[in-house]
DNA sequence: AAAATTGAACAGACAAGTCTGTCTTTGTTT
DNA sequence: AAACAAAGACAGACTTGTCTGTTCAATTTT
């Protein structure tokens, strides 16, 4: 197997077992079993747990970045196409893998002073708020650009809340409710 | 000190430090020297770590419900006695020792198939959305009866959202804009 | 006297990370 | 083409330390 190979190989079991069985209770033996490679090797790749944990993060962002770009641009432009991320949610939602967000989760397990990790996460955040930003100066042509900020933000609290509460309730409620909300607020 | 002061003590000292570093992070051990007892009295208390974990919420739960109620109902009857929880968000935000929700911190450590837990924190959150419909029906004449259920479970989404995310960012922007979508909507 | 609490030792599992030494693959040099 | 070298993957033992939960004799409280 190829170097980068080997490298992904570790990246997609851990963002796997990271986001199935969390964090704290996924050790490096189950890594390296799980992806059939020697201890060394993974710590040939990554120096520590924790930077295994930031390719986690940096693994699912960038899958879902782009997952839900292609999924908005897919549906025909207007109202629909920012409507389109709580669609996009319902399909999250119903993937028998699916497991709330993953930032929530990392950072309901790590230590409150590490600044690595966070700003991670706060950065992952704030390039969804753009992609919402961009969804609404695309599609919404009555909103103003002083109001567009403001509006992206509270799309963004809606489509979160949405993610914590359906996993929390293992119900899709929270999705088609934030969802009418949302609808209300960009009508 | 008494037999249900030891218990009380217990639940108090795990509370705090469940709640502030986290479920898995935290040890017997150093639940025990932090309460400054003995690891056979806790054991007399609590059959496994599981069953304070359990305490842990209910506490948290309880001083929630009863903190929210008591501060709704000292502001003027009518929206502002609904907006409220958002002020109340905002000083519990405030407090130092502010740490998001513990439901949503310890739904993301535990495993999935935990049921008992999993099922104490929906209770806890349906106790929540209750009485979210009771400040409605109190306090908002225009509302109907059918349409409370869903505005109840809205205010609750927004409010939930805004937990999470001003704990993540640590910054109080999702508060202030949930409570300004609050308003627009009961409105 | 009965009940509860104490400290300390204990068991057994598991954690992250290091290290030794071998095997295989690749690419370069002769 | 043959010999060689370097890189990286391999298994797995090992260190150091933590974890939950149990047991027990001694002490304190009621």
């Amino acid at each position: 197997m190829k170097h980068s190979e080997v490298k992904n190989r570790i990246i997609e079991t851990a963002s796997f077992l990271f986001y199935k069985n969390g964090y704290n209770s996924t050790g490096i033996n189950e890594i390296i079993s799980e992806a059939g490679i020697a201890k060394a090797t993974l710590y040939n790749h990554f120096k520590s747990k924790e930077e295994i944990c930031l390719a986690y993060l940096k693994f699912k962002n960038s899958s879902f970045i782009q997952d839900v770009e292609d999924f908005t641009t897919s549906k025909p432009k207007g109202k629909a196409q920012v409507l389109a991320i709580f669609d996009f949610l319902e399909l999250f939602f119903r993937d028998k893998d699916f497991n709330g967000c993953w930032c929530i989760k990392t950072v309901s397990e790590i230590p409150k002073d590490n600044e690595i990790i966070r700003a991670e996460i706060q950065l992952q955040k704030h390039s969804f708020i753009d992609l919402i930003s961009k969804l609404i100066t695309n599609n919404l042509e009555n909103v103003k650009e002083a109001q567009v900020k403001s509006l992206a933000r509270q799309i963004y609290l809606l489509y979160e809340g949405a993610v914590g509460e359906s996993h929390l309730h293992q119900e899709d409620w929270p999705i088609k409710e934030t969802k009418q909300l949302c609808s209300q607020i960009i009508s």
